[in-house]
This record gives structure tokens, C-alpha cells and sequence, in this order.
RNA sequence: GUCCCCAUCGUCUAGCCUGGUCUAGGACAAGAGCUUUUCAAGCUCUCGACACCGGUUCAAAUCCGGUUGGGGACGCCA
């Protein structure tokens, strides 16, 4: 039975690098039909806060990796104690005093080190580069490399898939399971994600946070799609697919030795892909909380399907869920946001008769529906005599307050007379 | 400074293990066009890479060595 684990700590957000971490980890143990634990990190009280840890989990859940087994390291001192003291018993670690207390310090000694590393294959280590490490700190707490060996061994890990920057944490690690007779998991070690500028993904340069990607209107799907292709490719060159079918193609052997950019631009348009094939009832219910919050509906009280038919109208359109809210503010706010810009262009010139008499149309249609608002609008027009354009961009704008949007027609169906009417008003001069 | 990792279009990658099928394929971005009711989407096309040097070989993107470049680690942080 394969056990892998993420080990994230509770010391910041989970940023793309650990979900991305959490991915593989999680994908790998649905490949082998394993087990994916959790593990929080938590020996460090000073920086450790249980906000991190809800916000840790809050995005795990979001991408979809649910663990099977979760661990808190602030629970488990004792046992990092105990086998402590058995290395100190064996002669293999030796106590040092300070100010604070008394510390318990891993005797390192000269050997050749191997590590068979799944994705990057062997690599060796001269342990005379390794200072003594310490184990338990003066202040009684376990150090990070020492906790991760009897977490892993003692949680039966069978492979330690992580960031690439632990590399050099791991023959340190081996050497303590080789010091405490712990069978030696196999490891695989991840490249790293870049930002554009250089150097690893940090704050300053961008979003970093798991869930300011979700803020900002990002598919969970989506993003673990586009995560799974930093580094990863199903072949044939196929990047959109399914997690399921990805999970019955991944094995972790495959994966890159290559720190790979972090790509918005790649992003959105993975993100455009999900959003313009999902099911617009499902695109919907995310919305909705969305909508309430901005107030362009009644948390409780608004029609569904009317929600339903406008995102319809966006969709395939759409680059996160935030620009629907954007785009589509005209069919909800009271008050037009008019872009100014809009208006200069396409509202300058007087255009009451042509308004007038397109809305006297509108109030004469038997039927309101898109095509015979079409039709009656296209029949307008070679009546005046005027390019289609020339009517519709103004009209556009006096609608919508802006120069994007959906087709004309739907525009007007889905607002409907009253508003319609009302918004064109505004542009014709009386007198 | 020491140790370690990595190296195909601007970016993500396929190919590399098991040399010849590679005048290196796909995607994003960029540019051009088509469509058109704007913006997207879609479709077509264009631009664009095996870091460098040497070796092995009949043959190297593919194997080996070095150089350069990039990244990471050297905490009683994790």
C-alpha cells in the first residue's frame, strides 16, 4: 500500500508551490490507489496559527485533495522525544547544554550517502559536508528534519514526493533512518515553480496564495489543471483533461527535472477552457454568492433561470468568474456605470430620432424575442438607410455603458422593454 | 565560500532512457487574416528553440566530459 503525505506548516497560506506539492502527492496516491495523508507542521508555537491551518485546509478542500489520515506534530512531542533518547542510548547523538536547556545533537559520521531519487535518479552526498544536526532543541522541541523522519517512518510513508529545495535535507534525513533502523521511503523530488522575473514565486511579484486565485475568480479545476501541466504532460499532446483521466495516466516517475514559470497568461486561458465548457447551471451556483455580495441580487429572493440564461450569455466569453461580474453589472445595478470613453465615441452625435423611432418599434413588436427584435431593428435601418453598426455600437453603449459585451439583441431580450426604453431616453433631446 | 540540482521556441512542453523515422511536434503569448454587431470565442497562417565547446559514433536534441547560465541548500525556521 502506497502512503504518501503533505507536510504543509501552518506558518503562511498554502501557496501554488504546495498545492502544487499537494497535488502530485494526492494524484499519486490515486494512481496506486494509496493513501494521502496530511500533516501539519506546527512545531514552530511562535509562527504557528490556527488561522494557517484553516486557511491550509479551507484550500485543500477547494482543489478537491481530501486526505485520508491527518497529524499534528504539536501533538506528538513525546514521541519525537523518545526516539531521541534512543539514539542518545545507542551512543549515536550526544546532549549539549545552553542558557535554555539542554539540546539533543545528531553525530554525524563520514560516509557516502546515496539517494535514488524517483524523478531525478541517483545523486550522491559526502556526509563530511554535514554538520551535526540537532535533533531536540533546548527548548524541547523537535527540528524539522528530525520530526519528518519519525513522522515518516513511524506514519509508514512509503514515498516522500516534495519541493526540490529539500534535496539537501535529504541526506540528513537518511542518515537518521539508517541511525534508527527506519526503512528508507523512496523520494521524489519536485522542480520548483519560478515567477517571470527569476527566482521562486514570491508575494511581491504576484498573487502567490492558493485562495487568491480562487478570489480572483480562478476554476479550482482549472488551476490544478494548469498545475499539473507545469512539470507533468498526459502526452499526446493533450494539456485540457480531466483529473480523473490524468489520474489513470500519472505516475510520478514522469515528472519533470525542470523548474517550470508560473504563466498567468497560460492560466487564463486554461481557466477560459473550463469555464466556457461547464455546465451553466454549475457555473451559476458559484456565482450566486458572488452576486449577493456585490448586491446585484437578493441573497434569497431572485429568479434563477433569468441568472442562468446570463451566464449563458458570458460564458464562453468569460477569463475568471470576476469578469461576469464585471461584464454583466447593466442587467443588475440600478445606475449605469457609463464608461466615459463609451460615450465620447458612440453618443457625441445627436441620435434622438433614430433612438425614438427604434424604441416606437420595440413598443409596436408583437412578439418580444431576440430574432424579432432583430428583424425589426434590421428592418429600421434599410429604412433610414443606415449601416447596422452605425445604430448598434451607440445603442450598445447606451445600454450597457460600455463597448464589449454580448450581442446587441440578447442584450436587449434579456434587460427587456421597460429598461431598454428607459436607458435610450436618456440620449434623446427633447424639443 | 562549500554542496546539490537543472538546461529544447519569450513561456509550458513532446522527443532524450532504448542515437538515424526531427530540415524538432503541440499549447500559451505575440503578429496577420477570416468571421462579425463590439469584446471574447472559433478558424487559418506567420514569427520562434535543441545554451556553448569538445568527445564517442557512419550518424547526437538524444550518450560522455567540460564551460557558461539559471535555481536550490548550507538555522536550536520549516
Amino acid at each position: 500500500m502506497i502512503r504518501v503525505r503533505f507536510a504543509p506548516s501552518p506558518t503562511g497560506n498554502l501557496h501554488i508551490g504546495g498545492g502544487r506539492t499537494a497535488l502530485f502527492n494526492w494524484i499519486y496516491a490515486q494512481a496506486k490507489k494509496g493513501k494521502f495523508i496530511l500533516r501539519i507542521e506546527d512545531t514552530d508555537k511562535e509562527r504557528s496559527k490556527q488561522e494557517f491551518v484553516d486557511e491550509i485546509l479551507g484550500s485543500l478542500q477547494w482543489l478537491g485533495f481530501n486526505w485520508d489520515e491527518v497529524y499534528y506534530q504539536s501533538k506528538r512531542f513525546d514521541l519525537y522525544r523518545e526516539y531521541a533518547e534512543r539514539l542518545l542510548k545507542d551512543g549515536k547523538a550526544y546532549t549539549e547544554k545552553t542558557e535554555k536547556g539542554e539540546a539533543i545533537i545528531f553525530k554525524v559520521t563520514p560516509q557516502a550517502i546515496q539517494l535514488n531519487d524517483l524523478i531525478r535518479g541517483k545523486i550522491e552526498f559526502d556526509s563530511t559536508t554535514i554538520k551535526d544536526q540537532v535533533l531536540i532543541k533546548s527548548d524541547g522541541t523537535p527540528t524539522y528534519n528530525f520530526a519528518c523522519v519519525v513522522d515518516d517512518a513511524t506514519m509508514d510513508i512509503t514515498h516522500v514526493i516534495r519541493g526540490d529545495d529539500h534535496i539537501s535535507n535529504t541526506p540528513k534525513q537518511i542518515l537518521l533512518y539508517q541511525a534508527l533502523g527506519f526503512p528508507i521511503p523512496g523520494f521524489a523530488h519536485l522542480p520548483l515553480i519560478l515567477q517571470k522575473e527569476g527566482g521562486r514565486l514570491s508575494k511581491r511579484t504576484g498573487a502567490t496564495a492558493i485562495s487568491d486565485y480562487r478570489k480572483m475568480g480562478y476554476l479550482s479545476n482549472a488551476l490544478v489543471n494548469y498545475l499539473l501541466l507545469l512539470s507533468w504532460a498526459p502526452g499526446e499532446n493533450r494539456e485540457v483533461i480531466d483529473i480523473n483521466e490524468a489520474v489513470k495516466l500519472f505516475d510520478v516517475t514522469d515528472v519533470n527535472k525542470t523548474a517550470a514559470t508560473f504563466d498567468l497568461n497560460k492560466l487564463n486561458w486554461m481557466n477560459n477552457q473550463y469555464l466556457k465548457t461547464q455546465d451553466a447551471e454549475g457555473l451559476t451556483d458559484l456565482l450566486i454568492p458572488l452576486l449577493a455580495e456585490k448586491g446585484y441580487i437578493a441573497q434569497d429572493n431572485f429568479d434563477r433561470n433569468y441568472v442562468v440564461s446570463l451566464v449563458k450569455l458570458f460564458q464562453e466569453r468569460l477569463t475568471t468568474l470576476n469578469d461576469f461580474l464585471d461584464w454583466s453589472d447593466f442587467f443588475f445595478a440600478k445606475d449605469l456605470q457609463m464608461d466615459p470613453a463609451a460615450e465620447k465615441k458612440y453618443l457625441s452625435k445627436d441620435l434622438s430620432r433614430e433612438f425614438s423611432l427604434f424604441i416606437e418599434r420595440l413598443d409596436s413588436l408583437k412578439q418580444f424575442d431576440i430574432a424579432t427584435i432583430e428583424a425589426s431593428f434590421r428592418d429600421l435601418v434599410k429604412e433610414l438607410n443606415i449601416e447596422a453598426k452605425a445604430l448598434i455600437h451607440p445603442i450598445r453603449v447606451a445600454l450597457t455603458g460600455k463597448t464589449i459585451g454580448p450581442g446587441l439583441f440578447e442584450v436587449i431580450y434579456y434587460l427587456g422593454k421597460e429598461k431598454t426604453r428607459e436607458r435610450l431616453n436618456k440620449f434623446i433631446r427633447k424639443g
